[in-house]
DNA sequence: CGGGTCTTTGATTAGGTTCAATAAGAGTGG
DNA sequence: CCACTCTTATTGAACCTAATCAAAGACCCG
């Protein structure tokens, strides 16, 4: 009685390297190439459901290499991506064909869904790193769902809180200054590896200065200056790609930076060798409270 | 077989003004308080399905006037609200009490889905106008979803949508100039007001200046300023709140203003009593291209 | 090693904010 | 009906943040 969906489980037309050869007896082959519904959820941060009879509906994984396209916009849309490891960005690309970054999946994270409305993909994703997704073809999904509540409700969750995050990117871009974004990319760049199970102190950035700049509406030369004024004053080390956080709370409610006069005096007075050990004890204070 | 869902019609406690009287026999009752299935589809623009046996699946309607809240930040979630006619915000609080307006939900938008996630709205939702909402309680929305498939491909789908209107307004923040932004959202409500079958050319702002600027990430004054610059300049009438679309053209693609000196020249020239009946044939060059 | 991309830093400019003052409506109550 | 108030809108002037233009250094990969 479960053969509807055991036979919606066929490799996805449009994507490359794929061995599709086995849909009998899935096991977990070579590696980790196939995924049950638990580790899914898990995966996705959501309580997996305890009535889930699992071990008959398994995931496909894919793997993509730095640089390669997991779908264009436009491209017919037809299944979700979840991914299991590795980097990745998400970009619109407006009418003179400059890119303007929306977001950067990582581990648990789902992307792909702004296909479902028109049945196309309105945005392009871009693997920033060796990748390994987790497909999830929409109609075995749905299929999915209808057995399953909890996963229907599970995934009204997902796209609600992708929803959320938008607004508050919206929110951000719309009244923030330069430094808050900067800020507050970093501080959320930290959780994530925190949950993820790296650093949070120090990582790597995936991304260029000029992508960090298009997702936070700024150039990429504002966000290399920022985040030397960042390093200068003590809240981050910077070099190249690697952060490292040196006051998470600071940067946690920064809302601008110390005027430039005030940045200038410091600067100078660390270029004059530190003479004095400290000509500014107004230091810890401008960061939480500030213009508005 | 069919009473789990009907029985799921009750009035939503938070909500004040309701006659919660009649959920048996529950045909049209005094006006349009409620809507059956077909009705709602229509209005959420997706396709109602065929095979429903409608009738027995009834949604309250509820009014609220000018000025009043629909549902505040952090209060529990537990309705969709999809408006049938009025106009109202969604907003978001900072923690300085500064509102940043999310969006302008009109007739046959739905909103309460930013809610979903923690189970709690994370925004705020305020009438501008008299509103006639109808209320679709998630539990029994999940339910319907359980047996009429399309209903649930339906709210995917609408969900998706609200998510690349999101983009959208990111990339717009991200990207573009403030004369830009407000062309676009110009047009975008000369647009959304054409569908409600009001006129394209002629309407009326719901919203004030400090809201649009809100919602555009802009100060009151640039909206201001700007809506006078479109004006001088013929793009559109302004009085108040009562705007005329004059060319609708250059708005769709204006990029960037001319530059300020070949503006104060059309001023100029125009507060020289439009002398010779027009100085200015390059008017409909600029709007198109400009910077990158 | 060389070409390309990415990053940093400086100088300059301009778009948009901020502060401020005035005007125009919309209610409200005498 | 008009004075009074409160909110909303317009406009000006000064300032400032971030963009733009430019150049040099760092890194990567073939």
């Amino acid at each position: 009685m479960l053969s509807a969906q055991t036979s919606e489980i066929r490799s996805d037309a449009s994507l490359s390297a794929l061995h599709a050869s086995s849909q009998e007896a899935g096991w977990q082959r070579q590696g980790t190439l196939w995924s049950n519904l638990k580790e899914l959820c898990d995966l996705l941060r959501i309580p997996s459901a305890t009535s889930v009879s699992d071990e008959e509906f398994l995931f496909q994984h894919v793997q993509f290499k730095t640089g390669q396209r997991i779908h264009t916009i436009g491209q017919p849309f037809d299944t979700l991506y979840i991914v299991h490891s590795g980097f990745l960005k998400t970009v619109l690309i407006d009418e003179f064909g400059n890119e303007q970054v929306l977001s950067f999946p990582m581990k648990g994270d789902l992307f792909g869904v702004d296909g479902i409305h028109t049945r196309r993909y309105a945005s392009e994703a871009v693997a920033l790193s060796n990748c390994d997704l987790i497909l999830l073809p929409f109609k075995k999904f749905i299929a999915l769902g209808r057995t399953h509540a909890e996963l229907e409700h599970a995934m009204y969750s997902v796209m609600s809180r992708e929803l959320v995050r938008e607004q508050a990117m919206v929110s951000m871009l719309g009244a923030l200054s330069a430094e808050a974004r900067v800020a507050r990319f970093l501080i959320s760049l930290s959780e994530r590896f925190a949950e993820m199970g790296y650093s949070s102190k120090l990582f790597n950035l995936r991304m260029t200065r000029h992508e960090i700049g298009s997702y936070l509406g700024l150039t990429l030369e504002t966000v290399s200056r920022t985040l030397s004024a960042f390093n200068e004053i003590g809240l981050i080390s910077v070099d190249q790609r690697s952060i490292g956080i040196k006051d998470a709370d600071a940067l946690r409610t920064l809302r601008r930076l110390p005027p430039s006069s005030s940045r200038a005096k410091q600067v100078a007075s660390k270029k004059a060798k530190k003479l004095a050990a400290g000509p500014n004890p107004e230091a810890p204070s401008w960061d939480t409270l500030a213009t508005v």
